[in-house]
RNA sequence: GUGCCUAUGGUGUAGCGGCAACACAGAUGACUGUGGAUCAUCUAUCACGGGUUCGAAUCCCGUUAGGCACC
C-alpha cells in the first residue's frame, strides 16, 4: 500500500524533472509554484479562483495561525482544508522564519525560541514538538521541519543556525504522529558551499518524503544562489521532491528548473499585484504608470486568465489609483496566472524534450521591454 | 462707489528681512518561506509690475483677483 507521498519522475530534460507528487488531497504535477496563502487565504483572491487558475498547492503559516485564531481553534473547526475552504494540497510553513523575520523581540537557545507577538506583543515558545504540534493541527498535507534561518554572509552563525536546525529536524520527526503529512526537512547554510553540502548530506540520511532549500534569496547575489542550487542538485535523492523556498520571480523560476529544483512557493506575485505591478511574459509593468492612462489593451495580450480577457489597462490603472479593492484581485489573478502557466509551459517543454531551448528563449526575451 | 482684509506647489496650510517647510494629491522606483504595510527619489521663477535693502515670500506703492463691512 502507498504511503501517500510518492514522487514519480515521468520525464527530464538535463537536470530538470517533470514528476508527479501524491498527496491525500490530490497529486501535485511538478515543476510546481504554490502562491501563498500565509493567513489562510491567499490575499484577495477566492478558493473558485484559485480552482479556475489551476492552483496546485496553496502555502499557509504556521506562526501566523498559531497566533492568531490559534490552531487548536482550527483543529475543532475540522482543520485547514475545511477551514479555508481549500480541499487541494496544503503546505505549513513551520514558523521559524517568522519568528525571525517578524516578531519583535526573540530569544533563541538549543531548545527552541522566546519570541513577542508582532500581533500584541505577548509572549511565546516555540520548540521543535510545538511547531509540528501546531502544524498537526492545522492539518497541512506536506509539514516542514523548525528551523533556523542565518543570515547569507555569517559563517559562524550559520554553522551554528544549521547545528540546531539538524538537531530540531531529528525532534520534529520523534513528535509527528499523523501518518497523512508529509514532513520535509530545511537544508541551511547560507553561501557557504560545505555547510550547504553537509546539510543536505544530514537530511539525506534521515529518509524524508521531500527536501526544502531554505535560507536562499534573502540578499545573497544571483550567482551565489544558483552556485548553492548546482551544488544541492548532485547531493540530494533524484526521487524526492526539492522545494526551494520563498523564490518565485519568473527568471528565478526557470533557472532554479534548471537546477533540478521541482517546488517554489513566494509571496512575490500576490505582494506585487497589491503594490499595483503586473508580471507580464517578457517582464514587469507598473500599472499605475501615467502611460497607460488611456491604454485599451489588456495588461499582456498573449495572456488568457479572467482579467486579460476583460478588462483594459486603462481600467486597471484606474482602480489602483482610486484604491479599490478590485485592482488587487484582478492584478493577482493575473500575476498567479502567468506563474501558473510559466510552470505548466515549462513542464510540458520538459516532457516534450525541448526545455533547454525553451529556457533560452526565455531568457532572450525576458525583461526586454522597450 | 467707499473702507478694511487676503493672495505661497494640483489642494489645504507654515514661514513675517537671511538656504521656501508640512500634509494630502501627482510622478518614478523598490518589494522573493506576506504587515493590503512600508520605504526611496522627484514635483514652486511665493498673483502681476515697480520700489526700499548687502539681501524681499516677508517692508512700501500701484495693478489685478477674491472676501467682508458700509452705502
Amino acid at each position: 500500500m502507498s504511503t501517500g507521498f510518492e514522487f514519480e519522475i515521468k520525464s527530464r530534460a538535463s537536470r530538470a524533472r517533470a514528476g508527479v507528487f501524491n498527496t491525500p488531497h490530490g497529486e501535485l504535477s511538478t515543476p510546481l509554484f504554490a502562491p501563498v496563502g500565509t493567513q489562510a487565504t491567499v490575499k484577495s483572491v477566492t478558493p473558485a479562483q484559485l480552482e479556475e487558475l489551476s492552483a496546485g498547492l496553496v502555502l499557509a503559516n504556521t506562526y501566523h495561525l498559531y497566533l492568531r485564531p490559534g490552531d487548536e481553534i482550527i483543529a475543532q473547526l475540522g482543520g485547514l482544508h475545511s477551514f479555508m475552504h481549500w480541499y487541494r494540497p496544503i503546505l505549513t510553513d513551520s514558523g521559524g522564519f517568522q519568528v525571525f523575520s517578524l516578531a519583535d523581540s526573540r530569544k533563541i537557545d538549543s531548545d527552541g525560541v522566546t519570541f513577542k507577538s508582532h500581533i500584541d506583543g505577548s509572549t511565546h515558545r516555540i520548540t521543535p514538538e510545538k511547531s509540528i504540534s501546531i502544524q498537526e493541527n492545522l492539518g497541512a498535507d506536506i509539514i516542514m521541519a523548525f528551523d533556523e534561518c542565518g543570515s547569507p554572509y555569517d559563517v559562524v552563525k550559520n554553522e551554528i543556525a544549521l547545528e540546531r536546525t539538524h538537531a530540531w529536524v531529528d525532534r520534529c520527526l520523534k513528535a509527528k504522529t499523523r501518518s497523512d503529512q508529509a514532513l520535509f526537512g530545511i537544508i541551511q547554510g547560507g553561501v557557504y558551499p560545505e555547510l550547504r553540502k553537509r546539510s543536505a548530506e544530514y537530511l539525506c540520511g534521515l529518509d524524508l518524503p521531500g527536501y526544502a532549500i531554505g535560507g536562499l534569496s534573502v540578499g545573497e547575489t544571483k550567482p551565489e544562489t544558483l552556485s548553492i542550487l548546482e551544488l544541492l542538485d548532485v547531493c540530494l535523492p533524484e526521487n524526492k521532491p526539492r522545494y526551494l523556498m520563498g523564490v518565485g520571480s519568473p527568471e528565478d523560476l526557470v533557472a532554479g528548473v534548471q537546477r533540478g529544483v521541482d517546488i517554489f512557493d513566494c509571496v512575490l506575485p500576490t505582494r506585487l499585484a497589491r503594490h499595483h505591478t503586473a508580471i507580464t511574459h517578457t517582464g514587469r509593468i507598473n500599472i499605475a504608470n501615467a502611460r497607460y492612462v488611456s491604454e485599451k489593451s489588456p495588461i499582456d495580450d498573449r495572456c488568457t486568465c479572467y482579467t486579460c480577457r476583460n478588462f483594459s489597462t486603462a481600467y486597471l490603472r484606474h482602480l489602483v489609483l482610486a484604491k479599490e479593492i478590485l485592482a488587487a484581485t484582478l492584478l493577482t489573478i493575473h500575476n498567479l496566472n502567468t506563474l501558473i502557466k510559466l510552470m505548466n509551459d515549462i513542464r510540458q517543454s520538459i516532457i516534450d524534450a525541448r526545455f533547454d531551448q525553451f529556457a533560452t528563449n526565455f531568457f532572450e526575451h525576458w525583461d526586454k521591454i522597450e
